[in-house]
DNA sequence: TCATTATATAATAGAATGGGTATATAATGT
DNA sequence: ACATTATATACCCATTCTATTATATAATGA
């Protein structure tokens, strides 16, 4: 019932640390448009220098939000579900708590469904 | 259709760079229980001092995740949407391209109602 | 008023972060 | 083999974070 997680270096604490810089965002941004190489982002990065960029990338990669393939010398980024994944399970375990009924029929009606009518009651683990 | 945002402190980052530290989830977990005063987080989050606790206090509350409302000589927390929100916010931007819809139908399975089936299709902003 | 309780602030140390330039590695084409 | 292109790594600097101890402020009760 009561948190417990203690290690600054979770997989949630990478994710949301990811998430913390805008210019990663921007990263994930760009690559909802399309999958493109290391190159093609620190174009749409500048003036942000291409050792940043590729550092970006690592901090996203072990957050597990983008994947790097190998394709000749270049290294497609693509958005990885997984990060994601993370970030919507939390909130999922918050849901409940964060906005009373009311605040839920109001998100429902706007956007024409229902948020977890069958959520948990109990506290989230962390 | 390309990201622009810039400013390292606009609200998104703010928000998620308070939930990057396990700490402060454990604050928002407790808080999901009730609202309390803060020597009762002090309390759980032990042995982190009081200082501690009030610092983390203060990034909860500049990020919309908490509000501090004085009460005699406590101030009693209790968790505030705008921050949740935010993020929900982004999530849903983002909903559209970082599960394929396969994996939105198998999540829609889980939880027993569709995700955003109206997003829309382009790119988010940030 | 005075002691106590509850919380906030100040001062400080140490680790982590983000950025740059320079350089190394890897793959490709001539 | 050699030059070129694409990306990664090394190194450095400035800033920001987390945590601690010590102290200040605010509210309560005797």
């Amino acid at each position: 019932m009561t948190p417990n997680s203690l290690s600054p270096s979770d997989d949630l604490s990478a994710v949301f640390a990811a998430l913390a810089d805008p210019q990663r965002r921007r990263i994930l941004a760009a690559l909802c448009d399309q999958p493109m190489p290391v190159g093609a982002l620190v174009d749409r990065l500048a003036p942000l220098s291409q050792p940043g960029v590729t550092r970006h990338l690592g901090v996203l990669e072990r957050a597990g939000l983008i994947r790097r393939e190998a394709q000749g010398r270049q290294r497609i980024c693509q958005l990885e579900h997984m990060g994601f994944a993370a970030v919507d399970g939390w909130l999922a375990e918050h849901r409940a708590f964060w906005a009373g009924a009311l605040d839920r029929l109001a998100a429902m009606a706007e956007r024409g469904q229902p948020n977890h009518p069958d959520a948990p009651e109990g506290a989230p683990d962390d």
